[in-house]
DNA sequence: CTAATTTATGGTGAATTTTACCATAATATT
DNA sequence: AATATTATGGTAAAATTCACCATAAATTAG
């Protein structure tokens, strides 16, 4: 928390990998993409495997550099697009790694081309998901607590992606982003507890919540899935939501 | 909140400013630098007046383009330790503005080097901030409320910093990284109502719940301020934080 | 010196929210 | 027809928030 009086010494008198020329970068972009398996019940995030040094045959997560004239945006939705089809998703900006060394293709002593990733957090609809990367072998849904040693800092981008996801949603609506225009209270519950954690709430008590909050709308059809007393479809109502954060 | 399926169209078909070669980048990080004078009630931003093109003679945040071999959190340190000496702050980083064309340097056809700003959001003690850039007349602490038009897009890093501010003390004790060693509950309290507004809680109830968290010591020490009942100094128990939060 | 003013502190009780349950309804399964 | 399962709409205790108040201990005003 607190930040020791090293502030004003400056490094580039004691690091001699530190001159004063300006250093030249690429920019990639890296993508935690996440999505939630409502039937079983699993948190996902899209790895790919790397085909190329460095870190052949790791696993990683799907990333590009950014092209000319292109945002940092449009990178994220680019490289997200070419390896899965999807229409709902949620998609915003994590966090941007840029130590020296972070790509083992930067050279230690010399002062060639450094390697910047700025990191773009995303949850999609995974029941239209389709993933369109070839060879298939090559791209993979994992669960978040199953993931293997990943290349370059990857892991850690989930890590902190992981825990981006967790806050986004106990505080913003991204869960309707990625459930169906129709679903039922148990839908969101599921999607919480799979997130979240099997006892986060209880299920009655998050119903209440989340009624009282005002901006589920109750359709009036009823589903039935399984046993059960038929459940009411809501939808979400943007417009009502907005009213609320004024 | 929704994204609309031109997720699947690709950028570089439609935009003729975007081909498949890779964009070149220098990197900048610029600081948001805030700090409250507890005298005066006034939250203050740090600005620099620009010398050079472009938007010369304009207000910026203080920036500084990252060098050979510096990581982006050195880079943030140095610029911050060139214009201002000061022992106890917090830093981290805000966010990574990168459209193409940000930067006017940047013709908008020439596919030349691009400029990417990552921006850090800093809170140090005013008290001991000691402000080293010369001219003196090109550098000085503003009113966040009363900033004028700044270089570049800094009105809007300066606006999305001053939103988490605003998060980060309403649930993180980086008030404590900036009061003296030693305070009273009014010095937190003027703190908060500084950067929150006014009339954010009662200052009763502001105390009873500041204590309820239990890690503020009562050192026993009164200090008397102008009139009024004198009031006790209390530390900040890091240690006792860092339990609350397992 | 005395009274008024000012600030700190430690309350109160009402209102609201959270939490742990429970009862019933309406379906599928046995 | 009985049982199991899930949805729904409750309850009441516990905890928290909120608006407000009383007293203590200092300075300041008269």
């Amino acid at each position: 928390m607190k930040c020791k009086p090293t502030i004003n010494t400056e490094p580039s008198e004691r690091n001699p990998l530190v001159n004063k020329a300006l250093a030249n970068f690429k920019v990639g972009v890296d993508n935690v993409i996440f999505s939630v398996d409502t039937q079983l019940n699993r948190l996902l995030v899209l790895l790919l495997k790397r085909k190329e040094e460095p870190f052949a045959n790791y696993w990683s997560l799907p990333g590009t550099l950014v092209r000319q004239g292109e945002s940092l945006q449009d990178a994220a939705y680019r490289i997200l697009a070419e390896k899965i089809r999807v229409n709902n998703l949620y998609l915003e900006q994590l966090y941007t790694f840029g130590g020296p060394r972070r790509d083992p293709r930067e050279a230690p002593e010399s002062f060639g081309v450094r390697y910047l990733s700025v990191s773009y957090f995303a949850l999609v609809r995974y029941e239209e998901a389709e993933l369109i990367a070839r060879p298939v072998s090559n791209i993979s849904w994992y669960q978040v607590k199953e993931v293997p040693k990943l290349a370059f800092e990857h892991n850690q981008i989930l890590e902190y992606g992981y825990q981006r996801l967790k806050n986004k949603l106990e505080y913003s609506p991204i869960a309707f982003d990625v459930l169906p225009e129709e679903f039922t209270l148990n839908d969101v519950y599921q999607l919480y507890c799979t997130v979240l954690g099997e006892n986060f709430a209880d299920y009655s008590n998050f119903r209440a919540r989340l009624l009282k909050l005002g901006f589920l709308l109750d359709t009036g059809v009823k589903v039935c899935r399984g046993a059960g007393r038929p459940a009411s479809l809501y939808r979400f109502d943007a417009k009502a939501f907005q009213d609320k954060l004024i």
